[in-house]
DNA sequence: CGGCCGATCCACT
DNA sequence: GTGGATCGGCCGA
């Protein structure tokens, strides 16, 4: 149910920025659950990519979490205020990740909604990679966090809850925001679920 | 609904 | 000193 490690260490990170699609994010903070399900994702393919922070074999302190094995938390500030939840992939060595762009909230909607300036969540609410991790408490200072569920009191982990259903058709495009990184601007990385079967669990928003 | 633009701060040069 | 894997408010249509 929990995804292992050996689901992050597999090595084509396209493949499983698709597979990570309606999977379902979970964090808790101090010891409050929530939930999202992943509605669209990015693959970064590393030192080929120009659109990756790695490019190039880039090493600084920010990037590291990148170099070391699959199964963590890559997050960092962009804009100055917004934090991105990237899962690094791949084995120690090659900084791959994916950047998750949009959940539908889950699980700990009334913690969400808090989070949301206590405004009742709408769909919207959770689609954008700054957005979503507002509405899961992930911040900047997260980057590092091992992908599993554990006694902390905070912890980040996916779960496979098997809720793509017949009627979930996978979309494929470019990537959103990277017009400095050329040609592979253009490269079919970021996936999204045009739902039908997954509109049941949102219907709400 | 689409385009424009300012916010805000850290990592990197 | 610079600029960004973004967002939301404002504007006009």
């Amino acid at each position: 149910m929990q995804l292992t490690e050996s689901f992050y260490l597999q090595t084509d990170v396209v493949a499983i920025a698709r597979q990570l699609l309606g999977k379902v994010l979970y964090t808790r903070i101090n010891g409050e659950l929530s939930a999202g399900i992943i509605l669209e994702t990015e693959a970064y393919a590393g030192i080929t990519d120009k659109a990756s922070h790695a490019y190039g074999n880039r090493r600084t302190m920010r990037t590291e979490i990148m170099y070391g094995a699959g199964g963590y938390a890559y997050v960092y500030l962009i804009y100055g205020m917004y934090s991105l939840f990237n899962v690094v992939t791949n084995k120690a060595g090659i900084p791959h990740a994916v950047l998750i762009r949009a959940i539908s909230p889950f699980e700990g909607e009334e913690l969400m909604q808090k989070r949301n300036n206590n405004k009742p969540l709408k769909y919207k609410d959770g689609v954008g990679p700054g957005k979503l991790s507002r509405l899961l408490g992930i911040d900047y200072s997260m980057t590092g966090t091992i992908l599993q569920k554990n006694a902390q009191n905070t912890a980040i982990w996916i779960e496979d809850k098997k809720l793509i259903g017949p009627n979930d058709v996978v979309k494929v495009g470019k990537r959103i925001g990277i017009d400095y990184a050329g040609e592979d601007a253009d490269l079919p990385y970021r996936f999204w679920i045009e739902d039908v079967d997954l509109k049941v669990i949102r219907k709400d928003y």
